[in-house]
RNA sequence: GGGCCGCUAGCUCAAUUGGCAGAGCAGCAGACUCUUAAUCUGCGGGUUCUCGGUUCGAUUCCGAGGCGGCUCACCA
């Protein structure tokens, strides 16, 4: 596709294009006025009957891309769009200026245009723009995607999305979606006094989230920068600067598999909350995703691959310890005791009788976790909050007051993967100093993914974080499962490929 | 990264056992002043993803590569 092919078709765009220009016409004009766009005449007339609007004859003046033509020599009808809705353009001879039937003769499927003319209905009964004035706004040179079956290679759907945009109407209804999404979260959030802040994308260390990060490079300071894989320290440190209630929705970007639910670039909605627990974090997720659903689609109830999703309060709440026990005992047919995923004896024992992979430096919390995403995840459909998660695999979530190997964290599960992850926030300086040390030796024993020590951070703690909780939602993966889209791909514009 | 599948006209897809690469839509010429996947007549359009091999002959068989999809692994 990086060398464009003159095919017939084109050269006879381009001469067209020259005819108008023979003409005098601007081919690329300036502006157009309109009255309304096209979207907005379907609102406003499109339940009036023929008679209604013989009565009123109400004229208008719009614009848009020209999706069909279907001429009959004097009488010929367009289809014109601007991406949401489409009207029908009648263009008869002797109804327009010789001119402009003239550039009519000239359009091909694709261009852009502008008409005036007065809304009537055909003898087919459809809404139409009987058009008394024509202008020229934009060629289109190369030819599109056919009108019936439309774009169906993902591949061109995926790195040309205005040709999936222009030819699928339901590719513009996703990213509506998404934008609804959005604002409904900002609208939820700001109602209860949060506050939305932008905290650094590049950082000079990758903290906040277990993961690869990429790395780049400031020229001036010659330093090293990482991508941000989460804004979660940064925001703790607003709440330590005293902002109760924060927010941020933004990129975050991880060096890893891409799948159809991972993009090394993907959105996330953080919030932090002082005084709040992990408890009255669930509360407010019932609340929000419901608020959300209803703004975006206008219900709560979804179908994703195949299956009914109900987003209606209260959701399912599981223990990650007893669902991997109960999951564990289930496939081996015996009653798994609790005490198995507590040593990392017993642990790593239980998993290799369930053929669940571990490595050396897994203690019995991550080894009960691994268990836990192997046999349980997928059957996640429903809203359901995993909670109680091991503290070995949590460095910034704050202990259950009775269990030191257990913090205060859920994750909420849905359509099988994971759509939110939130704690009590560790605000114990000595404590959080500790866990990072423990990060770093995972980290001297190979894992990657471990945590780096932010001392920086550390001092903020050591000034005094205020009790709060804190969460984070995909928002990708929200707007897949609002709207029923199977790959992460569907949902982001412009999803990361492998150059051609 | 592994496995499976796909790549043919602008788009959606065919092509028998290895035997002149086709259709619909789109395009071009013509007819048509209420059609809507408009219709009718005629016409043009190909690096069959790339490179190499086997063969008289390759879209088809073999090998290597590219890109994509699904899936497993990893992750959110």
């Amino acid at each position: 596709m990086n060398t464009v092919q003159e095919s017939d078709q084109v050269v006879q765009r381009r001469a067209n294009l020259e005819e108008l220009k023979k003409l005098g016409v601007e081919p690329y004009p300036r502006r157009f006025e309109i009255d309304a766009p096209v979207d907005a005449i379907v609102a406003q007339h499109g339940s009036k009957s023929g008679e209604e609007l013989e009565a009123a004859q109400p004229r208008t003046r719009t614009a848009g891309r020209i999706l069909s033509i279907r001429s009959f020599g004097k009488a010929n009808f367009l289809v014109i769009s601007d991406g949401r809705a489409r009207v029908q353009v009648y263009i008869r001879q002797d109804s327009l200026p010789e001119r402009d039937f003239k550039i009519y003769k000239l359009l091909d499927f694709g261009d852009w245009i502008g008409v005036e003319g007065r809304l009537f209905r055909t003898k087919t009964n459809e809404l139409t723009i009987w058009a008394s004035k024509l202008e020229f706004l934009a060629k289109c040179l190369l030819p599109l995607p056919e009108k019936w079956h439309g774009l169906q290679d993902v591949e061109i759907r995926y790195r040309q999305r205005y040709l999936d945009l222009i030819v699928n109407p339901d590719a513009r209804t996703v990213f509506e979606v998404r934008s609804r999404v959005i604002a409904a979260m900002r609208e939820f959030l700001s109602e209860r006094g949060f506050l939305e802040v932008e905290t650094p994308m590049m950082q000079p260390i990758a903290g906040g989230a277990l993961a690869r990060p990429f790395v780049t490079h400031h020229n001036a300071l010659d330093m090293r920068l990482f991508m941000r894989i989460a804004p979660e320290l940064y925001l703790k440190r607003l709440t330590v600067g005293g902002i109760e209630r924060v927010f941020e929705i933004n990129r975050n970007f991880r060096n890893e598999g891409i799948s159809t639910q991972h993009n090394p670039e993907f959105t996330m909605l953080e919030f932090y909350r002082a005084y709040a627990d992990y408890n009255d974090l669930m509360t407010l997720t019932e609340e929000m995703l419901p608020f959300v659903a209803q703004k975006a689609i206008g219900g709560t109830e979804v179908t994703f691959n195949g299956q009914p999703i109900s987003f209606t309060p209260p959701f399912r709440r599981l223990s990650l310890r007893e669902g991997a026990r109960a999951a564990a005992s289930r496939r081996l047919g015996v009653d798994v005791p609790a005490e198995s995923l507590r040593s990392r004896e017993k642990a790593a024992e239980l998993a290799s009788k369930l053929h669940v992979p571990i490595e050396s430096g897994m203690g019995a919390g991550k080894i009960t976790a691994e268990v836990f995403e192997a046999l349980c995840e997928e059957e996640l459909v429903q809203p359901t909050f995993v909670y109680d998660f091991p503290t070995e695999v949590s460095p910034l979530s704050k202990q259950k007051p009775d269990d030191p190997d257990t913090v205060e964290r859920f994750e909420l599960y849905a359509g099988g993967f994971e759509l939110a992850n939130a704690f009590s926030e560790l605000n114990d300086p000595v404590e959080q100093r500790r866990r990072f040390e423990e990060q770093l030796a995972s980290r001297a024993g190979g894992d990657e993914e471990a945590h780096a020590m932010d001392e920086d951070y550390v001092r903020a703690l050591e000034f005094g974080m205020p009790p709060a909780g804190g969460e984070g939602v995909g928002i990708d993966r929200l707007v897949m499962l609002l709207t029923g889209s199977p790959s992460i791909r569907d949902v982001i514009l412009f999803p990361l490929m492998r150059p051609k």
